[in-house]
DNA sequence: ATCAGATTC
DNA sequence: ACTAGAATCTGAT
């Protein structure tokens, strides 16, 4: 097998990855579309032509000797654009840790450099592949040599390939090029003549200087005319499309040595790491990771000894970090598979699963002088109480800290943020092979998990975020484990009884709408039902989607004035909605020991500090129509009797918003106890509050609301339906009367621009890196990032506080009320008819004096026998 | 896997 | 591409 060399055209290589993606920046607008695609085409060609030498060659900026023989050389050529060219310093740093020769020369072409490259190589016995679009380089095909066309799906070209292609030997290009021209290369070539002619010409006399010495044998008059009067640009065209394979001092080189520099040898993986990650490419970083080096001498036991002795050296204040191995994500679903610890200085330990085991290890699991280090340890202590073990002493857990160093990041899985902060490889879980070998993977992650701890806890104190992590997170998560092995029970013969009333509604209105649109269709598919709407019934197409036409609620309400079937729609959607989510889907999460659903409250799942729920989602349970609130009957109190107690934060966000701003009109106004919307109404209209209507207080709630999350005129305009400088106008009154409000705004903004981030009242961060894009959609919507984030987050903070302080109250005074469920502002328990006077008391008094602000916090307390019916 | 459309605070 | 922030779930394609 001959050996094989690349040769890439760095310039072609790098427009093709340009204009091939779309647009990929980092999260600072930084745009990496070219970098991504180079490194991605240059692994696919290694790795499908296996080359044993790799060159890549760029074109310098400035005039080249084709520039200075022909004035009018390129002329067309628009330059790089800037994006691109901003790129490409970048490829060529990859380059070189990659350890691939670039040639490059000032005054030649990359065409120039890798002609005179193959003419060096052409005495060995090689292989040599260029990669290239430009045409200009077929002239160097022969037996040996090959172009990849990039933008023609690496479409292979060699000799035969050019031979059926332009009916000529390659070397006879040129003199093609010399009487077609190459428009692209703005080289001129003899007006009149074309690509097809020339071939003609070409293979009658094989080449210029022949064609031009026998002009006088061209039957076509003119032709021979045009080519005699234009016979010295044609000679020049040549002249232009030749390639110079006699490059100083690139021909000097002995091919040997050449061959050398050539030489495919390993990249520098730990360089390309660091480039990959600044360029925060995931998949690629992920490649270039080592794997952890530290040498695992892990115990691996079934001997009861052995794990008596090892926990004998644990006292109370020791340090222990644990990974758990659950079968399921769902805690409540999983079984235990194996546990592994790691302290410091000692070798891991690693027990497969046995109830013998677990046994043994109970007295330290519920010992809270033991500190538990842990990667998610709410999973580790729903699971574990389903084995009759109450976890105690979580100290430290990687995941949150990680959160909270990052919230918008998308996944904490223990590989991604080993990965972050540790820079190496974690071997996957899931690719499960013998035990000694899922020993040794808990292991190494038992023990990546205490070096997290070290350097996440360095991180958090720097970035004075330990006081949250103490205060607040750590302790919220026994209290979130709680919840969710707690549970809450459904009343399972309402929820089926409202199913089959939804049932047959539903059933009644499929046959109206089918009758009205004249056919059976699945109401459903929304690429169906436009169909039926915007072409079988001509119905005015209103908002379009990225694939189509909508049929959003919306719509379907314009809609409604000109047809009655939008009517029908309409409901039918909202049934539908409400029986396949919150009815049958309901079904799905019932547990099939306890007979309740346990959700997941996700600590990590927002980037704004708020917790997310899920499988069911509590906290999306409907409220607003009456069909909807029926859903709410369905959750009950677990115990017979049991009552539920809804705590609701009043205006939580508003009042936050006063006391982060301090604006004076409306800390006066949650004060004195006004009803902020129509004291908002009488600032804008500029009426006194006796004369606020009903419509006003509505559009002022509006604005109130749009202010915290940085609404725009046009969305208000939208929202109230009102002209767009109609909403304008309430805006700039609305800034005028809390210009505290304003100022708190812009400062924000500024803050997030010097410092890349804001905060909340616990100091919880967001980082804002599009606050600088140049793109402007990106920009404003980093500033209403800016803008929500610390109202939102604050809001979290001080719920997230009250819960904390709540559950110790219980816990200290032995109360049997179990916290359920948390909605962002509003927290259920569920508790029995004699604690509830206390409760209503305590859980009041908490969660209002638990953050102080600079205005009055309000908290609404309602009971009842179900979710729905609280007063 | 992604989209459209629904629900909540 | 989007226009009001933060989420999750279902059904269709």
């Amino acid at each position: 097998m001959k050996k094989r060399v690349l040769i890439i055209d760095g310039n072609s290589f790098c427009y093709r990855a340009f204009y091939a993606i779309r647009s990929l920046a980092t999260s600072k607008g930084q745009p990496t579309n070219a970098i991504y695609g180079f490194v991605t085409m240059l692994n696919k060609l290694i790795a499908e032509h296996k080359p044993n030498y790799l060159a890549v060659t760029f074109d310098l900026k400035g005039p080249t000797f084709r520039h200075k023989k022909f004035a009018e050389y390129k002329v067309h050529r628009k330059p790089m654009p800037e994006e691109l060219s901003a790129q490409i310093p970048v490829v060529k740093e990859i380059l070189q840790a990659y350890n691939i020769a670039i040639f490059e020369k000032k005054g030649y072409e990359a065409d120039d450099i890798i002609a005179t490259l193959v003419k060096q190589l052409s005495g060995e016995a090689l292989d040599i592949m260029i990669v290239t679009a430009d045409k200009d380089m077929l002239q160097v095909v022969s037996g040996n040599v090959k172009v990849i066309n990039p933008n023609k799906d690496n479409l292979i070209i060699d000799e035969g390939w050019v031979k059926k292609r332009f009916g000529v030997t390659p070397d006879k290009i040129v003199e093609i090029m010399a009487l077609a021209g190459d428009t692209s290369d703005n080289i001129p070539g003899v007006p009149g003549i074309g690509e097809a002619t020339a071939i003609e010409l070409i293979k009658r006399f094989g080449s210029l200087e022949e064609v031009l010495a026998n002009t006088d044998k061209i039957t076509n008059k003119s032709r021979a005319e045009r080519i005699r009067n234009f016979s010295r640009q044609a000679q020049m065209s040549r002249e232009l499309a030749k390639l110079d394979c006699n490059l100083h001092p690139l021909s000097q080189r002995k091919s040997l040595d050449l061959l050398a520099q050539l030489e495919k040898t390993e990249a520098n993986k730990k360089i390309l790491y660091e480039i990959f990650k600044e360029l925060e490419f995931k998949s690629l970083m992920q490649q270039m990771a080592p794997e952890n080096r530290a040498k695992i001498e892990a115990i691996f036991t079934s001997s009861e000894e052995e794990i008596k002795n090892y926990l004998k050296r644990i006292t109370a204040g020791s340090e222990v970090a644990l990974y758990l191995l659950g079968t399921h994500p769902d805690p409540m679903m999983a079984k235990i598979t194996g546990i592994a610890f790691a302290r410091e200085k000692e070798r891991p330990l690693f027990f497969s699963f046995s109830q013998t085991h677990l046994s043994s290890l109970k007295a330290l699991l519920e010992d809270r002088n033991i500190k538990k280090i842990g990667h998610n340890l709410k999973y580790a202590q729903v699971l574990l109480s389903n084995y009759g073990i109450g976890l105690q002493g979580a100290d430290f857990d990687t995941m949150i800290a990680s959160y909270l160093l990052e919230p918008a990041r998308l996944k904490f899985e223990l590989p991604d943020i080993v990965l972050e902060y540790l820079n190496y490889k974690l071997k996957d879980i899931d690719a499960l092979g013998k035990e000694a070998e899922l020993a040794q993977i808990c292991c190494q992650n038992s023990q990546s998990i205490l070096k997290l701890s070290q350097v996440l806890r360095k991180q958090l104190k720097q970035k004075k975020l330990s006081a949250l992590f103490r205060n607040i997170e750590m302790p919220l998560i026994e209290i979130l484990a709680e919840m969710e092995i707690e549970g809450v029970a459904l009343d399972k013969n309402l929820l089926l009884n409202l199913s089959r009333n939804f049932e047959s509604r539903l059933k009644s209105l499929t046959n109206d709408i089918h009758e009205a649109c004249g056919s059976d269709f699945n109401i459903n598919s929304p690429k169906q039902l436009s169909f039926v709407l915007f072409e079988k019934l001509k119905l005015p197409k209103i908002k379009r989607t990225k694939t189509g036409t909508s049929t959003d609620t919306e719509v379907l309400r314009k809609l409604a004035q000109l047809h009655p079937v939008a009517s029908s729609l309409l409901e039918f959607r909202e049934i539908s909605k409400l029986k396949s989510t919150y009815l049958d889907g309901m079904l799905n999460f019932v547990h099939p020991r306890t007979g309740k659903v346990h959700t997941l409250f996700n600590q990590t799942g927002t980037a704004t500090g708020r917790l997310s729920s899920s499988r069911p989602n509590l906290q999306n349970i409907p409220i607003k129509t009456e069909l909807g609130k029926k859903i709410r009957q369905i959750f009950i109190p677990a115990q017979k009797d049991n009552l539920f107690l809804s705590a609701d934060y009043s205006q939580i966000e508003l009042r936050i918003l006063a006391h982060l701003s301090d604006d004076e009109n409306l800390i006066t106004a949650f004060k004195k106890n006004l009803d902020i919307h129509a004291y908002t109404a009488s600032l804008i209209f500029g009426v006194d509050s006796s004369k606020v209507t009903e419509q006003m207080r509505n559009a002022a709630k509006t604005v109130n609301f749009g202010i915290i999350y940085g609404m725009s005129a046009y969305g208000l305009s939208k929202d109230l339906g009102i002209e767009q400088n109609k909403a304008q106008e309430f805006i700039d009154a609305y800034f005028v009367r809390y210009a505290g409000v304003h100022s708190y705004i812009r400062h924000q903004i500024e803050k997030a621009k010097t410092q890349g981030f804001v905060t909340t009242l616990m100091n919880r961060r967001r980082y804002v890196p599009q606050i600088e894009s140049a793109n402007e959609n990106i920009r404003q919507f980093a500033q209403r990032v800016a803008i929500n984030a610390p109202v939102q987050g604050s809001a979290s903070d001080l719920i997230k506080a009250a819960m904390v302080e709540i559950h110790r109250s219980l816990k200290e005074q032995k109360i049997l009320a179990k916290m359920i469920i948390q909605v962002h502002d509003e927290l259920v328990f569920s508790l029995s008819a004699e604690e509830l006077t206390k409760l209503r008391m305590l859980i009041k008094e908490k969660m209002e004096t638990v953050i102080k602000l600079k205005v009055p916090i309000k908290v609404t307390i309602k009971v009842g026998k179900n979710w729905l019916e609280l007063k």
